[in-house]
Formats: structure tokens, sequence, C-alpha cells
DNA sequence: CAGAAACGGGG
DNA sequence: GTGTACGTTTCTG
């Protein structure tokens, strides 16, 4: 038996002999090497020099060896719901006992209230869609549940194992595997992979960027050529590759497109990158450099499997995606990191950085190509400073997103490409298995239903004062929709609803205890709708929230304790993706298609919300601030010293619970 | 006017 | 991949 230490990238799963087989693809770096200093982030950083990875260098923090390890001992599951578990039990077999492994009764949680299911092993995870639907219409079957999480999300979550993280994987090394055709090690688990506490922030990262030959317009990948392949990466290489710019130091000059692209698959290997990054690459870079390298009948094989480039259909259009090499599209993550009216890669960089970068029209990029003069040379430093800026955008932003990834639990490519509401749903769903709670399916609402959603009322608006205001201040609540969700203990496990059909309280821990809440005293109950939340136990989302909460100040205080500026910055962004997403938990409530959805949960906060900020405004007033204009998160007022009043005692204890206020 | 289709980014 | 598209604007019948 065999021991690594092996960071996490990726995850998928096979089939062999029409059994699931997880493939876990990652980097490890000898376990020998890796005990000799406890204490990382000594050396110093990565930057330039030592291009050639193939000396065995062990002193730097990147782990090198590319390996994949095979585990075919997860097995995948449902749960039923069932009065009757004997026969439903024998019914399931009645219609697929060929596809069904197993059973097992556990006792889990639904809502809080303990409950007694079947956990249904099926030999593969496509038979869990091809018998759900006939399972969920059985007699004896009162609902599915879990049916509708992908193995490989399964697999993370029930090892409580996270991507970009540290695991300990023990087992053996095989000489070959079938799919796997590289030089990866390959690793058979003996047991399931471990999470070893230790920060991974160093990390390989290339930006790539395509400029195309364009005479007509947006290019035809089946007639204009690549011209140019800028690259960037934080090992060093600062390079357009091109068939011109000879005297150009910073130009890779070879003789033709088919070169070109050869040459930029070949860095990508040469510097064993682990993730590669592109500004809109999902949806024009990548694609377009499949085609282009089709006509040359040149493998995209940049996977650490051997594969090839694929295109996975995701909500967004397409993604591109290598096995155990991380693709990252900037453009898809600044959408969700900063708040733009456009999102090109000059805005985005200026708004990050505040500098203008090199611009060439894009319609006018063949004319510059063509001119060999001054212009050809712009368009070289145009090309060179956009993969430039894309890299620097990198290296700024994600941060944030490995943090998250290594919080939420769920790849880094698929971070990447998810909703912030998303985010939190999986955040929430490895939260629901640590506490034996069955993860409530996603409503499926049909469109007429999606239509008659009942329109959330929302937060307060006051409409502004016209004209012109000096001295404004902005009080901003954001941050205190969590805080009214631990308050007021919105959760749906511990909300008293009635069904609006059979009339019958909607079976959670509370409706399951009526007789013990017999007295308005053990609710809170909401402003305006009046919906009634126990105020004990605590529900399974204010409880996640506080948890949520409580990291973040721990991590807070860290950071006034540490003098190490690296462990304080690191720290620092650790408490952002804490932040970020306590702060994103409050919408899963008002979204149709989220698995916690609660039109009762959505209106309560921001309800709550209003009250809150009325009474704020009022006091506010007290002390000179003349509210002018009032949304959901907050509001704008106009400083005054003429309009203080005497101020109460009690009105300074308000003004002491006020949330976090920026600016 | 409602519902469908297109758009964003990229060159 | 045991998940199928986000919110907004423009076009079309």
């Amino acid at each position: 038996m065999e021991r690594r230490n092996f960071v996490l990238f990726d995850i998928d799963y096979i089939t062999i002999n029409e059994e699931p087989v997880i493939r876990l693809f990652g980097k490890s770096k000898s376990c020998d090497s890796d005990n000799s200093n406890n204490s990382n982030n000594n050396s110093n950083n990565s930057n330039s020099n030592n291009n050639n990875n193939n000396n065995n260098n062990n002193n730097n923090n990147f782990y090198e060896r590319n390996l994949v390890a095979i585990d075919d001992s997860f097995e995948p599951y449902i749960y039923v719901i069932s009065q009757n578990i004997d026969q439903a039990r024998n019914e399931i077999l009645g219609i697929g006992s060929y596809k069904i492994k197993d059973f097992e009764i556990l006792r889990k949680k639904i809502f809080q209230v303990e409950t007694e299911v079947l956990k249904v092993i099926f030999i593969h995870p496509r038979h869990v869609s091809g018998l759900r639907d006939e399972i969920r219409s059985l007699d004896s079957v009162d609902g599915i549940r879990e049916h509708d999480i992908p193995f490989y999300r399964r697999y993370l979550i029930n090892n409580n194992i996270f991507p970009m993280s540290l695991l300990e994987i023990n087992g053996e090394v095989l000489n070959s595997f079938e799919t796997i055709n590289s030089d990866a090690e390959i690793f058979k688990l003996n047991e399931p992979p471990k999470s070893l506490n230790k920060n991974i922030s160093d990390f390989r990262i290339l930006c790539f960027d395509l400029e195309v030959y364009n005479p007509h317009g947006m290019p035809n990948s089946e007639k204009d050529e690549i011209i140019m392949i800028g690259v960037s990466s934080n090992t060093g290489i600062n390079k357009v590759i091109s068939t011109k710019g000879k005297d150009l130091d910073f130009a890779e000059t070879v003789g033709s497109e088919e070169e070109m692209i050869n040459r930029f698959i070949s860095i990508v290997k040469e510097e064993n990158v682990d993730i590669i990054v592109g500004y809109n690459s999902d949806n024009f870079d990548f694609p377009y450099l499949k085609d282009r390298a089709k006509i040359y009948n040149i493998k995209l094989d940049l996977g650490m499997d051997g594969s090839h480039l694929n295109f996975i259909k995701r909500g967004y259009g397409n993604a591109g995606s290598f096995k155990g090499l991380i693709h990252i599209d900037l453009y898809l993550l600044m959408r969700r990191y900063i708040s733009l009216d456009r999102y090109t890669l000059e805005r985005v960089y200026l708004e990050l950085f505040g500098e203008e970068k090199i611009d060439v029209a894009g319609d006018k990029i063949w004319q510059f190509w063509d001119s060999d003069g001054e212009d050809l040379v712009k368009l070289f430093d145009y090309s060179l400073d956009d993969v430039v800026s894309t890299l620097k955008i990198a290296e700024l932003t994600l941060p944030l997103s490995l943090e998250l990834t290594k919080i939420v639990g769920q790849p880094f490519f698929d971070i990447s490409r998810m909703a912030t509401g998303q985010q939190a749903e999986w955040y929430l769903v490895r939260k629901a298995f640590e506490d034996d709670e069955i993860v409530p399916n996603k409503p499926v609402p049909s469109s007429s239903s999606r239509r008659n959603k009942e329109q959330n009322v929302g937060g307060y608006v006051k409409e502004p004062e016209k004209g012109l205001h000096e001295n404004l201040v902005q009080f901003d609540f954001r941050s205190l929709y969590p805080s009214i969700i631990i308050s007021k203990n919105i959760s749906p496990d511990v909300l008293l609803k009635k069904n609006a059909y059979t009339g019958e309280y909607v079976e959670n821990i509370v409706s399951k205890n009526l007789e013990q809440y017999n007295n308005d005293e053990y609710f809170n109950i909401s402003p305006e709708k009046c919906h009634r939340f126990a105020k004990e136990p605590v529900g399974f989302i204010p409880s996640v929230i506080g948890n949520v909460l409580n990291e973040r100040l721990k991590l807070k205080k860290a950071m006034k304790e540490t003098e190490n500026k690296q462990e304080k910055k690191s720290l620092d962004v650790q408490q952002q993706a804490l932040k970020r997403l306590a702060n994103t938990m409050y919408g899963i409530y008002g979204f149709l298609r989220f698995r916690w959805y609660s039109n009762e949960c959505a209106e309560s906060i921001t309800a709550w919300g209003r009250e809150f900020i009325q009474n704020t405004m009022k006091k506010a007033e007290n002390y000179g601030f003349k509210a002018i204009y009032a949304d959901t998160d907050g509001f704008y007022a106009e400083y005054n010293e003429n309009l203080i009043k005497n101020i109460s005692n009690e009105d300074k204890n308000v003004e002491d619970k006020e949330p976090e206020k920026d600016k």
C-alpha cells in the first residue's frame, strides 16, 4: 500500500463492466518531500525563472506530478419515503431488480423530523434517472428524495472531501488503466480519500487569447486563420505566438498557423498548468481553436488522462473542458464578481485596476495585421496586453473563487460557472448530509405556476426626492438579511404552514409537535402576512448561516492576531468568501427552482427588512439624517446638522445595534 | 401584446 | 450527466 498527498482538481466517473468508477484528477508531491517542512509558504513565490518543469525541484509549493486516483467502491442511491417499506422494496424489485444492487433502511431527518427511509442502491447512476419516475409512481411510495444529485457531487459530499485542497490517499499504483492514456500516475484507492487541513494556494495559472484574421466582421472558423496566440502565466511566460513579429522580443515566430497551435499546446504541457484561463473562452477561443485544430488534425489532448477538449452543455451555452485541467472563463466569473453595465475585458480591467488597456478596434484587426508596419506592432502589443491583463484579473479574482470552491466543496470548474444561489444550494446540500437531513426535492414548477408566481413585495422603496443633494450618507443593510434570518429563525422546517389543498399542516418539526406550540409566544410572527416561525428549535438554514457567520468572525479575529502579511491576506479572502455565501443565502428562498424555496420565508425576510429600514430611517432623522431615497438594501440620507434633535438614550441603543455601514 | 428568439463576451 | 439556461431586450406573429 502506498500513500500520497494529493490536491484534487477535478472529478468524474467512467463505466467499467457496467459499474461506475470514480476518477479523481489532481497533482501530488511525494510525501517525503512534503513532510520536510510543515510550515508552508516559506519558499518564495514561483515568479519567473525555472520554466522547465522537468527538473525535480521540490522547493516550491506546487504539486507537480499528475495523478489520477480510481475508486470503484462508491454506489449510487436514492431515498424512498414510504409508510410500508417492505412493500415498497418488493414493488421496486418488481420493476427493475437487475438495476438494483441493495436496500438499506436508515433513520434520517426530514425537516428535522426523524423518519425511517428506504435507501435504494443502484448498480449504475444512469439507472437512477431510468427508474426514478416508475418508483415515484408506485402505490407504496410516498415520495423519492435526492434522486437528482450527480454522482461525482455525491462522492465529494459523502466523503467529506473538497476540491483544490489537500487529500491523503492510500492505495496501489497501477501500471495502466482503461481510458487513461497519459504519463499520469494511476492510483487505485483502497479507502476513501481523507481531507488534510492544509491550505494550498499556489497554482500554475496560464492565460491565453486568440487573435483572428477577420476581413468580414466576426471571424468564421472555416475560413479565417488564427494569427496570434497570446500566452501569459504566473510561471513567467509572456509571449505572443505568431507567424509574424520576428523583431519583437516577446513574439515567438513560427512558420504556420498549424505550428502556432502545436506550440501553444506544447507550452501548456511543458508548464504543467493547473488552471487555464481565458476571457469568453467558453464561447470564443476554445470553440475557435478546436475548429482550426481540426483542419490540421491536431489533437487538443491537454486532459490529464490524455483526452481532448470537450464541450459540456451548461446553463449558459457550452463550457470548454479538459479532464484534470481546470478551464476558467473569466468573463463568466466577472459577471458575478462585480456589478457593471458591460463586461468587456477593457471595462473590467478599468474597473479593477483603474487603467486603460491598449485597444485595437475589433473590426480593424485584419487591417493592422496586413499593414506590416507600426500598426502590426500595435496589434502585437494589444495581443500581449490582452493576455497580461487577463492574468492580472485572474490573479486578483481567482483567490475568492478558490475559497468558495473549498467551502462549497464542488469542482472549481463548476463553481466558476455557477450562479451564487447555486453555490449556496450545493453548500446547503453538503451541510444537510452532515446533519443527516434529507435534502428537499427541487420544486418543479410548471410554466403556468411560474407565471402565476405571486410577485414578492420585495424591499421597501422610497422614491428619491428630486434635486441635488449634498453630504449624502449611505446606509447599507445588505448584510442585514442573514441576521434577520437568524434572529427570526426563518426556515421552512420551523414554519407553520397549511397545505393549500388539504388544509393540513405541512410536515416539519413544528407541525409534528403542535401541542407544544400552543401559544403565540412560541413564534416569531412576521409583519404584514403574519407567517409564523417557531423560535425553537433552530431552523436548518438559520443554523447554517449562523455557523458561516461564526466562522467568519473567527477568521476576522485570526486576521487581527497574525502579523504574517501573506496569512492575513489568505484569511481575508476566506472571510470574504463566507460573507458572500451568507449574503447569498437569503435569496435562496425567493427563487422558484431552489430546493429550499419558500415564498413565506422570502416574504418574511423582506417584511422584517422593511420594518427595520423604516425604523432605522426614523431614528436616523433624530441624528440629522434626512432620508432622500431608499431601496431594499439600504437608504441614502442627507446630513444636515440643523435637523439634530435631542437624542434619547433609547435611540442611542438602537444606533449601536445598527448593522455594518458602508461609507 | 404575448410569447419567441436573441443577446451578452469574443474578432 | 442521478442537474438543461440567467435576466433582459428585441423580434415576430
